[in-house]
DNA sequence: ATTATTACTTGCAAAATGCAAGTAGAATGT
DNA sequence: ACATTCTACTTGCATTTTGCAAGTAATAAT
């Protein structure tokens, strides 16, 4: 069974509807591997540094699902997998993604990072090039 | 005792570093209430609407101000009572917040609101003004 | 036919949360 | 002065969520 609750609050802030969402310690990773990384399947999403467990994958791949953050295809060649991608939702939290590493960067960073000195100083492009990469991987497979 | 971890991991990304900070269901709600509701009383926070509950609220101010988020000073008038306010730190997250807001607002919104339609319509001067309500208080009261 | 992959489930211990009640110190009222 | 009220927390305990390890069922590879 999932272990998150439907959002039943009404007239909610935006805030608070959006931390029903991603309020928690997994789900921004899982987007991260899938929008950065390019990582598409469960077992990709498990390698991430910060090992995350299968049931706690499993139960917010699906809440994603459900939420229509995310969506996924059967793999053309392999039964037992599935094609997890971002959907425009999903897509859309690139812009929350990047000021949060920005904010980090900013004022809780340690070590420097050449990929970061870019994102910050090509904030559009690297949005742009992220979008892009997504959408290519679309095109070829949805 | 607090009950979150110290950041222990060494070398994180700036995703899994932010949610060592955020990623919790009750940590941004306490920062909009200080952001954008000029809150800044322990019995103040107790009155959002989302109910948080005194043992959370306490736990989540002294973590924040550990991370150096948000700081505090005595109530002039009343020995009782701290006012906690936002620091440089935790000011900067209001790019981040816009970015949740306008997320919410486009992808999952259902109740328009004419209050988003102005940060939607005008983020920049939102983002300005609202620094500038903080900076005001801190100028009247630090 | 056997073994290995793969996505996911299950069971259980540990941690985090939510709720209600308590506490200590300062302010207020009489 | 004394009792009452405020206020910010703390504490204890039940419930929920998480983390870990070990399955399982279906497909793929050999």
């Amino acid at each position: 069974m999932n272990t998150y609750k439907s959002h039943v609050e009404k007239s909610e802030c935006p805030i608070a509807h959006a931390l029903d969402v991603i309020g928690d310690r997994w789900t921004l990773i899982i987007i991260r591997e899938m929008m950065f990384m390019g990582k598409h399947e469960f077992g990709e999403f498990l390698e991430a540094p910060e090992k995350i467990s299968t049931n706690i994958l499993a139960d917010r791949l699906k809440k994603l699902s459900s939420l229509g953050i995310i969506d996924f295809i059967e793999h053309p060649q392999n039964k037992t997998k599935k094609l997890y991608y971002l959907t425009d939702i999903g897509v859309g939290l690139i812009d929350v993604m990047v000021e949060v590493i920005l904010w980090v960067d900013k004022y809780l960073s340690t070590a420097p990072s050449p990929i970061i000195e870019n994102i910050k100083n090509h904030t559009p492009e690297f949005i742009e090039k992220t979008k892009k990469n997504i959408q290519s991987w679309n095109e070829k497979n949805l």
